[in-house]
DNA sequence: ATTAAAAGTTTGATTAGTCAAACTTATTTG
DNA sequence: CAAATAAGTTTGACTAATCAAACTTTTAAT
């Protein structure tokens, strides 16, 4: 099994490629995601590559291998699990579960995982839309747009927060826009960088794009 | 806070004080409870002196101070309300909970504990019967004795079971010696080295003096 | 009261994970 | 394209936790 320490550098090595549109990671951002330097980074996927949980040529790119991305996806299973049972079950609010989720999720052994998943009905999202991987790291993710592409008059049903910040989580669960919350696109400013929506019994809210950007919806037809 | 290792050193040590008549503790025993060399046991008491959590002189015995034991007690709760937890809400066997909740007792924040407590209505003992530290460190142990210290005739109430060897709660819980059930002690062997007791709507079980040792018992009035 | 055994300690080495700082390679940008 | 900047690597040192093996002290036994 591996370390708290290398699940920890999988899981982030995995959002990274994700969000890289060369789907490779590099040894500074990294190293910023988990609070450590670039050179404790560097000497890390050293070993992970070591260990073929990476592939990594010196002075270029970071990409997880298939066994990597297993590892990461059994990391975000146990993740989004915990989540939704402490939001479901324990009722500890949205915004901070994602730090104590952080903690748990590396001393969940795979039969309390599947007991919980069981008691929470398996679920295939946790609290913030994420999808959560199955046992066989199989992830089915619903298509959606963010918010920031829709034009006006457009019903649109919130799927997903791309965002783990609290503060952001905050300000969303405020505004009434959870996963699973209906809007109409109210209007979309002239340059793009602003729109205003309404939540079906709720106050018109106006996001700026970055924001818009993060939340994910699908159009209701 | 104390490292996991840290606590594993304050949580054993805190068992083989109890159970020492002298109150005190030997390193010998200590490595042996926690799989490690006795050289590596000295120079964590080492540390632990330094950091004022055991009193401890050279070749001498070894003892919690008031804030070593404050660290014991609170791993204790986090690991009895966890293995009530796991018993009650997602039905893992009696059995099995000990080592699972040895994993996940170093995980859990203070907050997600109170509300585990709340959700489970504050238990005041685990599925063994060993009361739970409430958040203050305060403990309140049933008044009982061991069921070998009980004579023919008596009727009794099964309070904990003082072991955690699977293969010996699998027996007891298959007996219907769990805590809860009532018995009747049926009779005591003349040289006292085993006594045969009856649940109420169970078989007659035969104990040996030591089994019969390890599952402390109230009379019923 | 010696001496053998058990308990406890010390020493030197190892692995995981980390940092600071010097260094090298790649990428920008004037 | 050359110089500046950013990205990545290496080195030497540190802490926590561990082991094996030599060593010392205490305890038990003859």
């Amino acid at each position: 099994m591996a370390t708290e320490t290398v699940e920890n550098y999988i899981k982030a090595l995995y959002a990274l490629c994700r969000e890289s549109p060369s789907g490779e990671a590099g040894v500074v951002r990294l190293a910023q995601e988990l609070g450590v330097t670039k050179g404790t980074a560097t000497s890390m996927i050293k070993r992970l590559s070591l260990a073929r949980l990476v592939k990594a040529e010196p002075y270029s790119g970071i990409a997880l291998t298939a066994k990597g991305n297993k590892i990461a996806l059994d990391v975000l299973r146990r993740h989004r699990v915990i989540e939704t049972f402490l939001v479901r079950t324990l009722n500890l609010d949205w915004a901070d579960v994602h730090e104590e989720a952080e903690r748990l999720e590396h001393a969940l052994s795979a039969r309390i995982l599947d007991r919980l998943d069981e008691f929470l009905g398996r679920p295939s999202t946790d609290p913030h839309g994420d999808p959560i991987p199955d046992a066989a790291g199989n992830v089915s993710e619903t298509r959606s747009k963010p918010l920031a592409k829709c034009r006006a008059r457009e019903r649109v049903c919130i799927v997903r927060i791309m965002d783990q910040n609290r503060a952001f989580l905050k300000f969303v669960a405020e505004s009434g826009l959870k996963p699973g919350a209906n809007l109409v696109v109210h209007s979309v400013s002239t340059q793009g960088n602003s729109l205003t929506v309404q939540a079906v019994r709720g106050k018109p809210v106006t996001l700026s794009h970055s924001a818009a950007g993060k939340i994910l919806v699908k159009i209701i037809s």
